[in-house]
DNA sequence: CTTTAACTTGAACAATCGTTCAAGTACAGA
DNA sequence: TCTGTACTTGAACGATTGTTCAAGTTAAAG
């Protein structure tokens, strides 16, 4: 057997995703990614096929970290709609951290790219869906829980939790007060229909 | 006096806008641009200044039409309320006229542009809450119509709609599902802390 | 009709785009 | 040590990018 390629994967599509999350599909070129990746394009190619391929797979190292994030929130408190909290208030207000954009990857492939990508925003659309199913798991714990009345449909409350958290995630990138952002994450869960 | 010259300005802005509305800035080239707007590079940088210029224009003329689409909700029903709730209505659900995306142009180019084109990012946040300072007014309107709470805090409620359209039509292009996407914009006139 | 200034045209520019591929390097197996 | 193959390299490709500008066209003024 060979070794494997000298390149950690993992870590070159991380800071892909990095790159593609802060500049957009469109706004990233090959050598730009050459340059954070430290990979010359023969190997790109080699790997990933295509700047479409590696985007794909940036697309889904973000979808796998925003769904990790999720279930570390789950752990880090003692109730899911808290969790659910506290992870809307880290996508919305946490700009501290390396995030390299406030919006939502996801949000922002789907607002770039048109048809002459459909595969691209296919896979956005199914990593959207995803998440959206783990917010589903986590409104049913709600119910069983009795934090969720029994009665209400948890497919309607998660499209309204991503709703409101790629619309809140794109007004913060252009409201910056973190005090009126923090106010309307509250207020999420103040008036909400659950 | 010269005459002024041959185009048509409104409507090659028109037909700029459309273009960039679609495809984004980066999407778009001077060449795509050449074709729809029909004017050679020569006039085109003697009219605009530049790509950023053109798309400075575009953006204020897809405000302009927001707010005049506004205005004429207003006028078409008998309450600011259900005026708001008309204008989010069309802007969610209404594909079938010749929109080029779903999405709001503005929320497109929040999620688009980076600091690189830091005018035009000022520019869409400019033009954003002109529209939300539209909203205020409507929803003042209703306070002294009754309404609305008079206790409640208009600007609050302001940004309350501008999250919740942003966030619908993002939605929209990724759900797809007409009957889904007109419960949840009822939903939000339903649950709504009005 | 001639002049003159305003405006349009499209070829051309340097720069950059995504991508390819022949040549070089590195390393497991014999 | 030698061979063979997996992998990396970086120069190079044609296409396209945003932009410029000298030449051409138009029409009002003299």
């Amino acid at each position: 057997m060979r070794k494997n390629a000298k390149f950690d994967r993992a870590e070159v599509v991380n800071n892909a995703t990095k790159l593609y999350w802060e500049k957009g599909f469109n706004g990233t070129s090959m050598r730009n990614l050459q340059d954070v990746i430290d990979m010359r394009p023969g190997s790109i190619y080699a790997t990933f096929g295509s700047k479409e391929g590696l985007f794909k797979e940036a697309l889904n190292r973000y979808a796998d970290m925003g769904i990790e994030e999720l279930l570390a929130c789950r752990k880090a408190v003692d109730s899911p709609l808290k969790a659910l909290k506290l992870f809307m208030k880290s996508a919305v207000l946490d700009y501290t951290n390396s995030a390299p954009s406030r919006m939502c990857m996801l949000a922002k492939t789907m607002g770039e790219l048109t048809e002459d990508n459909a595969d691209l925003l296919q896979e956005a659309k199914r990593l959207l869906a995803k998440i959206e199913a783990e917010f589903v798991t986590l409104l049913q714990e709600a119910q069983e829980l009795g934090e969720v009345d029994s009665n209400k449909d948890v497919h309607k409350l998660a499209r309204h939790i991503q709703v409101q958290t790629m619309g809140l995630r794109t007004y913060a990138k252009a409201c910056d007060d973190h005090t009126i952002l923090e106010t309307m994450v509250d207020d999420v869960f103040k008036h909400h229909p659950f």
